[in-house]
DNA sequence: CGACACATGTAACACGTTACATGATTTG
DNA sequence: CAAATCATGTAACGTGTTACATGTGTCG
């Protein structure tokens, strides 16, 4: 329900042809998100059939425009009012597949969790990498891009706080297990990760924990 | 990519048939992510398809399981080792939204903004709610379904702050806009995040707020 | 009996991805 | 001229959703 809503906002400002949307969209998300052009002209097909897009007849052999009709700028209009959800029918990858970790036996969860983690600082590492190439003085779309950006550094950095919480939890448990009925307590932690840390990123994501 | 290999795990606990995987796999996640039937079925006959499952005879009528098979093992072993992949492709639909608002005309960002907060507050407050059904004394299937919510709090409290953030700078810019070519100004905020608070549970987000 | 849980499927559709085919125009 | 960019599409496939059809067994 996503990019059929992104072109429908992009062609609030003007008419667009596919080619156009593609660009438009891309430029403004700095690239996450690759828009493959074939999805832009099926989806387009989708919107005039829905009667929410219609052509714009150029002179000449120009390529041809799309704008939205009434019920298109409703649509958009209603887009933009309703937040996205965030609710019962959450699916989040990662955390289910550590919730099954956690529940099966054979799976180590404390190394499954370590991986990620390294993956997650490697990707805070391209994101202040990326960082560093835009501009002071942002324009509307730099803006754009760098709030993306933080967007997906902010969820890392949750990422990696929920990756010691269950680390936490995990070990707390095993040592419950372990010991007759000894609740919590137990060692600091088995093997403190290599914590490559970001340098000049925002709060880069501080490892160390001195949990329980 | 995921509810293909989240059936390879539970079937590596034991072999099971559709119906039972559907449980399975929604006990474990509290019902985040309601499994719908009919793609619990069409997915196992791609993996027995595909190699990874077979189906085991049982006697008389009784509904027909489906165990690993060596590749299936391989497979879900090297699942484990994988990390979710965190990278170029990010698709965050809050994210292009926001993006996409603050360089469109005739959008209200703050509004955009403002509407998003109410909607992750109400999240965040069924996610409370969820969390005081878990009993204090958690088996494995209570762990896991507790660290799920956790994971969905520790993301919504990550929403809240980023669209703090985003208010911040676009003010800011708005600011600058305004006032005469007043560069620079309140660059301060363009370093993210407060970096909060990581105890045993996700601190139910305080609100409050004084903004504008 | 009727409702409900168990159990297995099919059909139609939306959305997204990769890959391919086809041409026009621009530019080094 | 060759290569890149502009521009438009189609095909096949995976994945996910909703909705429907169909039966068995159990229990109040």
């Amino acid at each position: 329900m996503s990019i059929r809503h992104a072109m429908l906002a992009l062609l609030q400002e003007r008419p667009m042809h596919g080619y156009q949307l593609r660009q438009e969209f891309e430029s403004r998300t700095g690239g996450t998100w690759p828009l493959n052009i074939g999805q832009a002209y099926t989806t387009l097909q989708r919107l005039e059939r829905d009667g929410l897009v219609e052509p714009v007849h150029s002179a000449d052999g120009e390529p041809e425009r799309f704008r939205l009709t009434a019920a298109g700028r409703d649509q958009a209009g209603s887009w933009w009012s309703t937040p996205v959800e965030r609710g019962a029918p959450a699916r989040d990858e990662l955390a289910i597949k550590l919730a099954l970790a956690v529940t099966l036996p054979g799976v180590d969860v404390e190394e499954v969790a370590r991986a990620q983690r390294t993956e997650t600082m490697r990707a805070l590492q391209d994101y202040a990498r990326l960082k560093r190439r835009i501009p002071a003085d942002v324009d509307g779309t730099d803006l754009a891009w760098s709030l993306v950006l933080d967007s997906l550094v902010f969820q890392a950095e949750a990422e990696m706080r929920w990756l010691d919480h269950v680390e936490g939890r995990v070990v707390a448990r095993r040592g419950a297990v372990n010991g007759t009925a000894t609740a919590a307590t137990s060692r600091a932690d088995a093997a403190p990760p290599p914590a490559p840390d970001v340098d000049a990123t925002p709060t880069a994501a501080r490892r160390g924990k001195a949990r329980r």
